[in-house]
DNA sequence: AATGAATGAGGTTTCATTCAT
DNA sequence: GATGAATGAAACCTCATTCAT
């Protein structure tokens, strides 16, 4: 499908550059189409970039909503939902980098799809959060606040970090950012 | 003086959109002086930015030497660091957006004020992790990993979350992200 | 037949839009057929204009022809044409104001479709004032110029006026319209 | 002034041209200025064209004022209105083709100046056809649709012809216009 | 005949930067 | 030092037209 095709190419170009710097002729040429092509599958600009979102928050609300139902450790659901946004990123580093950059651009949240990634995920973090602590699976936390920063920690971390290093590190970023979050909000009385 | 009057007055623009979206006739009129004169003062768009950074790595730079010198566990000063940064986050949440995002922006890591940022805040961590690690007050850990992932934690949360609150809730914010990275790094056996 | 289709539906946007402010795609759109088929009815947008030009010229050709026979003060003939050119604006608004308003276009001045309409008209007004003259129905005027004036009025009546005004004004519009040019052609003397 | 100086050059190719046909590199070329410089003197492309007609208009208005005071049958005011049309004309007639031609463009009616121009000159008519009625100077009319009528009358000539006249020719016709509004309004009872 | 994705020239507008005053 | 009009490259987007299906 060629919609998929630009989506494809304008990925990488938006993680090497940023929204901002990434023009529609770039776009357009790394796709090899017109310009004008591009127009024929977006509507504008911005909606290649909202395209990106929706689909990318569709995933992993597919994801969540299997967790769900899954029966384990509150908790554990975290540490999998880390695994999946890693295996993710394994597979397509850029377009972790354009999901972590571009969804904290001001200039970006009137797009449905960056509002939805941004606002429901935390959602999902938090209501783990709620029923891991009912089943005293965790310590006592702000589950609001935590969310948030779990949600901007892995934000941060892909960003800063795991967009720059080689593949072969990211088997140790993983196990060493589960573990930082794993005990960050781990209860410690079972260690009493 | 006039350049840091100009400074203050970017800052509060770039806070709200961004640097790509900020232009030179915004800051020049917010500034209340002529376009032409902001080129008296710096040389470029990027100039200004470049010198927020510079200041702002100066001020961290001597306020972890010290804490160097500071007589104390190793692991409290990663609070105290944070608790300076709380603080210039409450009195100017402008300039703690600006710095965060832009920090991570492709398009500014040519300049030297903002490699600076980077790349030697998270080196300070990474000191105090190890040192810490040799007095047993934290548990064995990737030192340069977990370093990174603290700073890419500070900067996603001040980006995401702290940017929007209200003041009031700066404080709890703090307090919850001091016990979060505390636990995150802590020697478990301790506990035990 | 589908390319008077094609007309009519280009006639309701042309009207409501103008010629430069008209796309093929909307007219494809709300005729309902693909863009690339209007290409098959006509050479070229233009070419939309220039068969609707030539339609309602042809029209009033044999509409003109069709009076010259008729046995009847000279005069009377523009009153009759003014009742011929206002049922036809109360039977379809969108093309008068079309007709009226491209007819002085001048990106449009090379459709032969338009020149006849914008040139063959005034020769008619100028032959019946002639022979009005000849008959002493009407004062002495110049002919060539009082017929360009008539048609001027008559087309700027239709533009500014009846193309905003409702059905039952039109009816009121016509008797002023046809009192105005009569009084101003008349014979005065023929009062004394 | 060099707004002054754009406007004039934009007259002279929106004359030729049609506002949808004239570009803004045109202009700046016939301006003998960078585009972009456009764009310090005007808001927009619309803007030029609004400018144009709140300048026509404020002259309009002023004359018209200075009309009203003046004492003699108000049925010369309309002729004396069209002495000074028509000398406008005279001086620059490519401002005539003009404001004739987009005035009737309904792409730019959202335009103060357009609004103005297209609805203020005909209520000035409406009053003195209402005040030349109550004297009896005029045979008994709807003032409010010839009004309209005369408004339209003038536009078209202009638009239709006199902007493709040689300048000997618009004696002539000023004086044929004259006499046929004259008589189109006047008083048929004085001369039983 | 009908389609509609593809084209790419060309439209309007923005903006960092310069320079004569 | 300060000014702000001028610059022109480059941004996003439109649209009449074509052509493979």
């Amino acid at each position: 499908m060629k919609k998929e095709q630009i989506i494809l190419k304008a990925i990488e170009i938006l993680a090497k550059k940023g929204y901002a710097n990434t023009t529609t002729r770039m776009i357009s040429e790394r796709a090899g189409i017109a310009v004008g092509s591009l127009y024929t599958h977006f509507k504008s600009k911005d909606a290649i970039l909202d395209h990106i979102f929706q689909n990318e928050y569709k995933k992993r609300a597919v994801y969540i909503d299997h967790l769900k139902e899954k029966e384990c450790k509150h908790i554990e659901k975290i540490g999998m939902f880390l695994d999946f946004h890693f295996d993710e990123l394994g597979e397509n580093r850029d377009l972790m980098t354009v999901l972590v950059r571009e969804s904290a651009n001001p200039e970006l949240q009137h797009l449905d799809g960056v509002k939805e990634f941004t606002e429901q995920l935390p959602l999902f973090f938090k209501s783990i959060l709620e029923k891991a602590m009912e089943n005293g699976e965790i310590r006592k936390l702000n589950a609001d606040l935590t969310a948030e920063i779990i949600f901007s920690t892995i934000r941060g971390t892909v960003c800063g970090m795991a967009a720059k290093s080689e593949i072969q590190e990211l088997e140790k970023i993983k196990k060493e950012l589960k573990k930082f979050i794993n005990n960050a909000v781990k209860n410690q009385e079972e260690f009493k």
